[in-house]
DNA sequence: AGCGTTCTAGAATATTCGTTA
DNA sequence: CTAACGAATATTCTAGAACGC
């Protein structure tokens, strides 16, 4: 398996590793967005500092929106968990930022062979009523 | 159900439209664009002029992208059809742009009201292997 | 039935009115955050200008917290739906703040007699008549 | 028992890439 | 050859579920 760690977004994925997982390690890696989005102390999980900044800035140089929860639903979808503080929900007092970290056991701080156990949840099923272009019709018309 | 023909791409769209409809409409109907995306002569398609220059200008200003490819797939999904031009496929002589033009049965000039009969074609199905977060584990972490 | 329209957010609310609702009612009447929250044109929405702005500063005046998702979640808990626009999702242009709309056929301007008939959306649990430790287990760990 | 807050998931559309007919 | 479609991920809006009050 291969990761590329490109400094720019457009760096190339491999197979073995999704899109989102891949960027969000790029995300992660990057010196020039340490202040926003960085590895925890123990390397074990990422913090996102100032949602707010973050979501407007750096998100759409990833992705194709600027929304945090977009992208929370996207970590989600990838087995990401939230790491819930003790003082989560309380005021915050002047100057204090919001801060958000999510771990996933297979995203870890130099340990970049675990990222492709990282997989998407398949969505389970879907339906239904197929819209037929004339059931008995042409499939081509002129 | 109503649909809102405001002149700037804020205005809202309905529930009973789907957004890539409602897009549409407001695509082919704005003036300003006239020149790369129109009605055809008798209202019951439309047309683009210059593929490459449309997607690169118009497109984003609409969607979260700005391939060509991509806004086809859309067509295809709400079931327009291509309408295939007896000089398609031989080469353009200099100075001739391509034309591409595409219909559907609902999407006419001057008849909003059947834009509501538009609709998606559902995927039929999908699978499978669904990443349990321990099968008999909690769905939850702190 | 009696709806309170108190300046402050210490206001009772009344057996017919759910406190969520007479809260956003409040909310969006008081003239001191119209800038960030306000009726529609037609009165038929409220629309959050700067949803950053909003979730920091006004939400903890009312609520217990400070995040936007919450107060969607309590919006879509009672009905309320989300007006999508045409341009939602797109780069926005230098000062351009996000424009959140929100509607509710029982949440108009200058029809508080409506109030009454929202309601919140009866949680669909299903009742685990056998505790099966072990097999379904908790659901959530600490 | 119901409401409020939070974290996660469902469901539908949107975008991309590759294949089919 | 190419219009149309399959299939997977991405984005958005809404709902499920747990827990505290």
């Amino acid at each position: 398996m291969i990761v590329d760690f490109g400094r720019n977004p457009s760096m190339k994925h491999y197979h073995c590793v999704p899109a989102f997982v891949s960027k969000l390690w790029t995300l992660v890696e990057a010196p020039s967005t340490n202040d926003l989005i960085c590895w925890s102390q123990d390397g074990c999980s990422f913090l996102v500092q100032d949602e707010q900044q973050f979501s407007k800035e750096v998100l759409p140089l990833y992705f194709k929106h600027s929304n945090m929860t977009s992208f929370v639903r996207q970590l989600n979808m990838y087995g990401f968990h939230k790491v819930v503080h003790m003082d989560s929900g309380l005021p915050k007092s002047d100057g204090q930022v919001n801060c958000v970290e999510f771990q996933h056991e297979n995203f870890q701080r130099a340990q970049p062979h675990l990222l492709g156990l990282i997989c998407r949840k398949i969505i389970k099923f879907i339906i239904n009523i197929v819209q037929l272009n004339g059931i008995k019709g042409c499939k081509r018309r002129l």
